[in-house]
DNA sequence: GTCTATAAATGGATAGAC
DNA sequence: GTCTATCCATTTATAGAC
């Protein structure tokens, strides 16, 4: 794809996330890239197009991650505390916290609120999508007697619930600093050990 | 209070609950309320005036809510399953899924992108201020030996976990529809028995 | 591919009649 | 209190030069 096309959209993609859509004009995103308005027409058809193509986007986000989950499902052989607690850590960070997925949770927070698309990305992403997976796994730490017998997706949508509550609590909203994302990785330790000692069976 | 200003307010609300501050106009509320744009500004300096009063309203909301809380923070003599899971019912029915709070949430949702007072707002609304008040309950319900031995606050935040992201992945965004907000209670009942199976004593 | 120039609509805000 | 009329900046979008 067109680089000034990528840049055009990355650029979007950032001021939407801060702004909305229907706040941030043309003249906005050209002025941030630094080129004219009318060279984004070139590129896009109009404004709507580029939201468009970046929920199109997001589409395959949730896609990709969820090929990625599958492709990496190994077979569990043991799960000891800190692994579990760090393997929550490592999914804060590099996907709720990630700088992009970031943006696009952000930008779906606005735009949720208008666009009906936008709602079902938003919990497919933060909720449908990740839970399914991690419905998987528990059902696998259950099955080898690592876990106490147990509904596996309850447990999922437990597991969920806190790393999303604990994400909006300390990072949602305004651009979160570094102080929030270790307010957030210090709560989430907390919980997950409580989380793993509650469940775990050795 | 002004009638007329009255009207204003929750019209505006409702727009940039939906659509956000900026991209609401002052002459989509007056159309809304069916008066010119210039006589809304008979009623507020401008157009950030009518926000900024949104926001205080949020700000007495909370008070009002910390207030309601401590007031009605009676004895608690017993808690069995039905009342403690149709308690959570009535608190996802009665604050988060309420006509009116429910435009805050949503408000709030989209300004706390911009906005770093709208995000304040937003975390002690749906996180600080509930799980105060839920820690006090907990920490009774321990005194007493209804619930097992633990830390009230961790078990108020899981408490709150749970039905903050029962009502985002049913009811944020879009808005809800009676279907949607089925799912949510039932979701929820299955999620407040298992809490209450967890950490019960009786 | 990126620019200038411009059209047509819409934005926030004010002055002054009634 | 509510309206009409108006100002001026900004918006989306297009046509056409380079």
């Amino acid at each position: 794809m067109n680089q000034t096309k990528i840049v055009i959209q990355n650029t979007a993609l950032e001021l939407f996330a801060v702004h909305g859509y229907n706040a941030v004009s043309i003249r906005d995103i050209g002025k941030k890239v630094g080129i004219k308005e009318s060279t984004i027409y070139y590129y896009f058809e109009n404004k709507q197009d580029i939201l468009n193509q970046l929920l199109a986007q997001v589409e395959e986000l949730i896609a990709a991650m969820k090929e990625a989950f599958t492709r990496k499902f190994s077979q569990i052989d043991d799960v000891l505390e800190t692994e579990f607690v760090s393997a929550a850590v490592h999914y804060l960070n590099q996907f709720f916290l990630n700088d992009h997925v970031l943006k696009y949770i952000r930008m779906l927070s606005i735009e949720m609120q208008s666009n009906q698309k936008a709602t079902e990305l938003y919990r497919s992403l933060v909720f449908t999508m990740p839970v399914e997976h991690q419905t998987q796994v528990f059902e696998q730490m259950i099955a080898k007697r690592f876990f106490r017998e147990d509904d596996a997706y309850q447990l999922a949508m437990e597991y969920q619930s806190i790393i999303y509550s604990i994400f909006q609590k300390h990072c949602g909203g305004y651009a979160p600093t570094s102080d929030d994302i270790e307010g957030a990785n210090r709560e989430l330790v907390l919980f997950m050990q409580r989380f793993y000692r509650q469940y775990s069976l050795t």
